[in-house]
DNA sequence: TCGAACGTATCATAGTATAATAACAATTAT
DNA sequence: ATAATTGTTATTATACTATGATACGTTCGA
């Protein structure tokens, strides 16, 4: 409990309301390796005792947020937090620039294909056609992974500027996924300085092992990039070159062809 | 304002933390056609006062539950509205269980497939794997449907009791998306009792014009069905008897492959 | 340039969220 | 079976927090 003069986590603000806030840590008190919660689960998650979090969770059953199992007593989530995602795919103006692309390229090649953007320090997938053999996790836009440890967010960081690009190199975010996930943060650079030039990036192992995945930014010229445009392939059937010849190019085409026009400023974080 | 007895539409529960339902409010505001709000606009979509909306919008986003555009000032989802859906994904165990199903239906087939759940007297697409032609509105999950009007939502209907069956008949509501729609009751009645026997629903121009759509419940034998596999197909080269011979076999099957263990208890409203 | 509409900031007050407590139900161990 | 334990639901006085009216700035459009 370590009582540091009051935290508290709140903002003394008269124009925030702790109660939605809290609210909402409820909400985010779910994720893939909780996907149900009893009333002491969540309390214990989000920090608020019994009472609060019985208030909390009765409001947002009733205002149809969650679900509640009559027999467990445990709380789930409810249609509606798809219901939100829907309306979030409306309001981001690129996802709709980039579906028709995506689909095509994912005919083409046959792999799996996304749509990923920055944020913050990490990358999310707001758009993920997933092919034959693709994970589960794989399949559903929404995840969020640290930008430094996918290639999209690497290919991303190459259209920064020099001093973005390094204290994004120093302090972002890394998390050994996989026994062969880079944590070698000078290596990182390697591959983001090499993709300034070339336009793309391909890292393996980094997620899944025997995942190669590959990168193309979507950007204005000479803007940052905002969004990436990634395929995931099997190592063993797709050796580099197999993927420069027949999937880069068709990749690089397909971000490009989302890419905004120079005039129109579309400022998402 | 009509102010009839003081309705307030809070109930006055000590469980229930109005000012998290208003809250929610916000985030309801957004849909399809609202995808950026101004404060003002957020105020007259929910009913709440300048100060009220001021309040909750500055905590949403200081929460980073809204985005916030600094120079039009308006606010629209944030990227979080996605990983509420992720989160979901993963609470949803028919999700898991269907995905590699239905990629494998969407490749054999090559035409879009989707996995509808029943949410009230709606429908609500739980994963979406859009094709070529694939408007943009149906290649993104989370979208509601009234049940009454999909073939995936008649065809859950066709595993229902007698009685229950004859009430939503009657109650669930219904809208004209295209000027083939069909709004006759009786007519939905028939095609519901059709599938009892047939197990599929075929329907035409229900939402778009010259779209096909044809569902499979996904159900343990002698329950309810709670979900169903639909496809959507173009009416111009896909007549009936086409889909039957070389749609529905696979789409059958998927479906029941996908239905839990009889003994299993999966309970989703 | 002006005016209107909109966003932002402030503050006294009332009302609502709070958290402690108690009653109740459902598991688990004995 | 029974008791003990854990978890859930219900109740209430209190204090704090959300409230909304008002006033101030700012940004548009005319």
């Amino acid at each position: 409990m370590a009582a540091q003069d009051e935290p508290k986590s709140e903002k003394q603000n008269t124009l925030y309301v702790g109660a939605l806030a809290k609210g909402l840590r409820l909400l985010r008190a779910f994720d893939e390796s909780h996907t149900q919660l009893s009333l002491s689960e969540l309390a214990a998650r989000t920090g608020l005792d019994k009472s609060a979090t019985q208030r909390f969770a009765n409001t947002l059953h009733l205002e149809g947020m969650l679900e509640k199992d009559p027999r467990t007593r445990r709380y789930s989530p409810s249609h509606a937090w798809l219901q939100l995602a829907y309306a979030y795919c409306w309001s981001d103006t690129l996802v709709a620039r980039a579906m028709p692309r995506l689909i095509e390229l994912s005919q083409h090649i046959g792999e799996t294909v996304n749509l990923a953007e920055l944020s913050n320090d990490h990358i999310i997938y707001v758009s993920r056609l997933p092919c034959k053999r693709t994970q589960f996790a794989a399949s559903i836009a929404g995840r969020r992974l640290p930008a430094l440890s996918t290639s999209a967010g690497r290919v991303m960081l190459s259209t920064f500027s020099r001093e973005e690009r390094e204290t994004a190199l120093r302090t972002w975010p890394l998390h050994p996924y996989t026994s062969r996930t880079t944590l070698d943060r000078d290596r990182i650079a390697e591959m983001v300085t090499q993709a300034v030039d070339l336009g793309y990036v391909i890292s393996h192992h980094e997620m899944i092992l025997n995942e190669t995945t590959i990168a193309a930014p979507v950007r204005i010229p000479g803007q940052q990039a905002f969004a990436a445009v990634q395929c995931s392939v099997s190592s063993y059937s797709w050796p580099e070159d197999r993927i420069r010849a027949e999937i880069l190019p068709y990749l690089q085409d397909a971000a490009n062809s989302i890419s905004p026009a120079p005039d129109s400023q579309d400022a998402r974080t």
